[in-house]
DNA sequence: CCCCCATTTCCAACACTGTTCGAAAACCGA
DNA sequence: TCGGTTTTCGAACAGTGTTGGAAATGGGGG
């Protein structure tokens, strides 16, 4: 069958899905296609181009995935709901991607269609809940650079936290008893973010 | 002269500080210490392991540029100030690195002892500051996968933005009216930085 | 039909990467 | 000086992104 752009990056994603974002070659990609590695050049100007092109796309997803999540709220949702179920999507878009998060890093996140999609909605949400005018500019901009930050340390934890001697954990506790201390309490990961979510809500309606 | 873990480091952050994250190589590192690039791996189990070692480095230099900034202080600055202090500290400790914040950003962050030296501060100067409890983990959490995230934006961002023709700029204008619309201040980074730390302060002063 | 031309694909190469491994060298105490 | 350990070399391997010239493919006009 012809290449295509668009073939192209399905099978960018589709790979990226299996392999991750460290493993994703230009030759498996062109593999799948049942191509060579030479011939996306005809239709890519090379690799950084392909992975924008796919970063926009995760945007894209997000921004549907993000506009059906606003359309199941109840009526009586808030606009931090709002914005919770526009962050979540992002979220839910970049992670099962492994290394989705460095993709929308890397390549210039928000000025793709997709991006500045997002951030377009966002700003209207933020504006029609009377947060402060001034604010909504950097507010979106910090939600959506949060959303990627969080992802990032959330995907590059190591799955199998390393064993740690019986010392060691008491020189950890010594040496930093705020982190070792009863303080933090160990949510899981969904629950960090809905929580790191609100908080960032509560500054943006905070007066200036 | 004798090869070290310490010495690997060194060179690793003089090259990373000449040719960015994308083109360090082992290769480079190695010629910088005259030697060959397989001894190297007798020191160091492989290139993950090298950068993890580096991104600790950068934590250490944000903790103590850190520790002078907070020391300059003037006595009557707010919590917010010094909460300012230590997120420009590290802000300003990746920013001279070309992709810095993606070498912060691939190895587990926090975990390594740069990283809680920082996490540990942060959690000092909100509890000092009567920040609600329970909001301090995650508050520390955010700002620190915020400064991050801000600065990963912010170095991928093309030096030279690309030219658009009028009726794309009139396209843009209708499709994303809020982003083109007099609404975002054209703000330098320094100034959206600090304005983005500020909204996160608020979230952690607000009541639970 | 056939030929020609443009679009598209192949394929072999290049320079480079991280990493491994056996051999050579350097070091150091006995 | 010997012997053993620690350290370095140097070549090799498999893989990467990318390029350019040669081959194939596809579609109109004579």
């Amino acid at each position: 069958m012809k290449l295509t752009k668009e073939r192209i990056v399905d099978a960018g994603m589709t790979v990226f899905a299996e392999v991750g974002y460290h493993n994703l070659s230009m030759r498996q990609v062109a593999e799948r296609l049942d191509a060579h590695a030479g011939s996306l050049y005809y239709h890519v100007r090379g690799k950084e181009e392909l992975l924008a092109l796919m970063a926009d796309r995760v945007c894209r997803r997000a921004y549907d995935t993000g506009t059906a999540a606003l359309a199941d709220l109840p009526p009586e949702a808030t606009w931090q709901d709002r914005v919770e179920a526009q962050a979540t999507a992002l979220r839910r878009s970049i992670l099962p991607h492994p290394g989705g998060a460095q993709l929308l890093a890397e390549s210039p996140g928000v000025l793709s269609p997709g991006g500045l999609s997002l951030m377009e909605r966002l700003l209207r949400t933020l504006l029609d809940a009377g947060v402060p005018a001034a604010h909504c500019g950097i507010a979106a901009d910090t939600l959506l650079s949060h959303v990627t930050g969080f992802v990032l340390q959330e995907q590059n934890q190591p799955a199998a936290p390393p064993p740690v001697t019986a010392e060691r954990y008491a020189e950890l506790c010594e040496q930093f008893p705020l982190i070792m201390g009863p303080l933090l309490p160990r949510l899981d990961q969904d629950e960090k973010f809905r929580r790191s979510v609100r908080l960032l809500c509560a500054g943006f309606a905070a007066p200036a």
